[in-house]
DNA sequence: TTCATTATATCCCAAATTGGGATATTTTTA
DNA sequence: TAAAAATATCCCAATTTGGGATATAATGAA
């Protein structure tokens, strides 16, 4: 996942993020670790949140945004 | 997902996907009906095979193919 | 139609994975 | 360098997962 670094780019901290997608830091912590790793409903509610795609957010293409 | 109408419109079966993606039928036909869902490395592995976009097969684009 | 075959859905269950609270560690900054 | 902020890790109960087996549904040949 591009996770932090897109997270980053928005400057950020995995503490507000956690708190906008009503989860947890440590949660947040774990998948840009890859220790863990989100389910579909909640890889959705990350790309929305940053708007990007899926595809970007899983590292799948260089585009960040999807095509409507 | 957009799973059974991507798999029925390629004309394979659930077990014929199954054994391509190294997986069970019966895993296919709970992911179709939405009774489970793939975890990542799986829903990249269904989006590889009919090549398709991950946003595509999760109904969040029209268009099917991702950009590079 | 009826019977056989193929396709799909569901049951049960052990194993793996998950998220959250708490806390440790690392990084930043005053 | 001490306090504060940010990030990682520990433990654990609860949820979720995949697979074998099997039930149900759909297809089609005779």
């Amino acid at each position: 996942m591009r996770l932090k670094e897109i997270r980053k780019s928005k400057g950020i901290s995995q503490l507000k993020l956690a708190l906008e997608l009503n989860t947890n830091q440590n949660t947040i912590s774990r998948y840009e670790t890859g220790e863990r790793e989100p389910g579909i409903a909640e890889l959705i509610k990350i790309a929305d949140y940053f708007d990007v795609s899926v595809d970007y957010l899983l590292e799948r293409t260089d585009n960040p945004k999807m095509q409507k």
